[in-house]
DNA sequence: CGAATCTCAGGGTAACTGATATTT
DNA sequence: CAAATATCAGTTTCCCTGAGATTC
């Protein structure tokens, strides 16, 4: 705002540094203040992607804590909403690749959340079916995202969580298939 | 809106299935209008955790065209932004695990973009210095991330991109450490 | 025949853990 | 001695590739 020097000859390409400027901001290893905030004030891809880290992170510890992996929530849930299916079609519908559908399945039936039994009516298939331990294993881990949820989105009001859930579903629905 | 059915038992916990939702429903394998797009209109933690998969993977992608790593451009940002540190030092300020600098740094040495040189002050001390080459390096990869930036955020008028930038620097700074 | 399904083996990134040696 | 630094080895999650074998 008041001294650009470098940042603009750069352009707006250099900015991107505002996700790990954010980063290390935090870790005081200098005070933050003298080169970091200008550009805090930009809009970067990478800010979105190393966003995610602290939540990855902590989706994936709450989940680890009860034996659970991001997987079994997702295929869960495809079970729950859209019923038994096929597992080529569970991955379609979860949004995870067939090769480990095959093993996060093996670790569902494992624990006898779902059930693997072959489609009579094409023997290529297995038919994966959500029994009722599964459903209160999902109600479970829906409980730890839940509260993983409230924890992240602490610093937000009502209405800003809103806005930010839709810009998020945008970016989702807008990059479907990379 | 309408019809809640198992909705309203489950209260806003099982809302953040609404991230999957939103995945599975641009592969189309049913009509995503009949159950998804009540459990779109809400926060989850997980919508986050799941947004940032096609961004990652589009920065990962477009680094590794050109041979780096998002390790690369957050230790040359970090050293052009505040100059030459010991490798510990450059650790905090980018968020890197200092057992993954050591990996990092010796790859940015292999190619020439930075020099490691004994602390004659602390002999426990690597300090590393960029290079020129290394400053255009990071030019080089700063507009690779300006392009991604670009596509990924294509959905966007630019009042919606600074608001998603200021509410993930928020979450960014609030959950420094996790 | 081509296409779909399931399975297995393995690769890659980004993050982390733990152990060790050296120096302050 | 405790603390910090650097290094190495190994683990985890999620995503991906490629190759078989079977069935439609």
């Amino acid at each position: 705002m008041t001294q650009r020097s470098r940042a603009g000859t750069r352009g707006q390409a250099l900015f991107i540094g505002a996700a790990y400027t954010a980063h290390y901001a935090s870790y005081m290893d200098r005070p933050a203040s003298d080169s970091a905030p200008e550009r805090l004030r930009t809009l970067p891809s990478w800010l979105l992607s190393q966003t995610a880290v602290p939540a990855h992170r902590l989706v994936s510890q709450r989940l680890a804590a009860v034996g659970a992996r991001g997987y079994h929530f997702r295929l869960l849930a495809a079970l729950d909403d859209f019923g038994a299916a096929s597992q080529a079609t569970l991955g379609r519908r979860s949004g995870i690749h067939l090769s480990d559908v095959v093993a996060a399945v093996n670790e569902l039936a494992e624990g006898g959340f779902v059930r693997r039994s072959p489609d009579p009516s094409d023997r290529r298939r297995n038919v994966i079916t959500i029994t009722e331990a599964g459903r209160q294993r999902l109600r479970e881990l829906a409980d730890v995202l839940a509260t993983v949820q409230d924890e992240l989105l602490a610093p937000f009001s009502v209405p800003e969580r809103e806005e930010l859930v839709r810009l998020l579903t945008v970016l989702l629905e807008h990059h479907g298939r990379g």
